[in-house]
DNA sequence: TAGGCCATCTGGTCCT
DNA sequence: AGGACCAGATGGCCTA
């Protein structure tokens, strides 16, 4: 396939992996060429890519010259459409980015299935320990009348304000965890050694239940619940790495909710 | 070798 | 009419 020999080896979902806003990057071969000069006479392009589908799609030929215009309206078209779900995998791309997956040149990339089933355990995990970090944070101050009061008259706005006077309280190491299920990029600690050479996986990922069978987990969203806690093949001791208790109920009952 | 995943083509439908 | 979106079909690549 054009389009495969020209994005590399790694088994990448698209090539847009190379691609830049250039459009010219990831189309290293005849449908560039084609890409570019759409509106020119693009029929020796045109006719080899209609012939042979660039190695993918459908082989119809179309064997009548008389459909020139045709056939440009034809490539058009298609060009849009490669165009789009470039578009498409880009935006799969930036959303892998910030998954909590390991990430890198020898780590193999997630589906796009996997990839979207994550993204929604990954939303429905986060919502929870918001919805957990506000209970506690009602727990703090005496209840949410007490909470509306006192950021009235001091605004403290961030759930994050009183953890810093109270360093051994459970909203602490919620917060503590919420860090270590961050994504990669927006990481505020380094991951720690135990797990960064157990697996490919970040702490992260461990605290997501991410190891060694992602797809397992993906196949059925209520895989992530029940086992977030458990961290097979990831003896990780960093206490970013261990999730609340009371995470577990919520996540299990959030992942419920369809 | 089978199955999974992917890119691409293509025709249809809907919208502007 | 033209473009966006969608789904089916097809063939290539990779892994177990």
């Amino acid at each position: 396939m054009d389009s495969d020999s020209g994005s590399g080896c790694s088994r990448s979902s698209s090539p847009d992996l190379v691609v830049d806003d250039s459009a010219g990057s990831f189309f290293s071969n005849k449908i560039f060429q084609t890409y570019c000069h759409e509106n020119r006479a693009d029929d020796e392009a045109g006719q080899g890519r209609t012939e042979r589908c660039s190695g993918g799609g459908k082989t119809k030929s179309r064997s009548d010259p008389d459909k020139n215009e045709g056939q440009d309206l034809r490539l058009k078209v298609n060009s849009r459409e490669r165009k789009r779900m470039h578009d498409l995998n880009q935006a799969m791309d930036s959303l892998r980015e910030v998954m909590p997956y390991a990430q890198g040149p020898s780590v193999r990339k997630l589906s796009k299935i996997s990839t979207l089933m994550l993204a929604r355990n990954y939303i429905l995990m986060l919502s929870g320990s918001l919805d957990e970090m506000k209970k506690l944070v009602g727990d703090v101050y005496g209840g949410g009348a007490a909470i509306q009061s006192r950021t009235a008259a001091h605004p403290v706005i961030t759930p994050a304000a009183p953890a810093a006077h109270h360093p051994l309280h459970p909203l602490a190491q919620s917060l503590h965890s919420l860090v270590g299920s961050t994504p990669p990029g927006l990481q505020h600690h380094s991951p720690c050694p135990a797990a960064a050479s157990a697996m490919h996986s970040p702490p992260s990922a461990g605290f997501l239940g991410f190891h060694a069978s992602v797809q397992g987990l993906l196949k059925d969203p209520l895989h992530l619940a029940s086992t977030y806690r458990h961290f097979p093949g990831m003896p990780c001791p960093c206490s970013l790495c261990q999730p609340l208790p009371t995470t577990t109920s919520t996540l299990h009952s959030l992942s419920m909710i369809k």
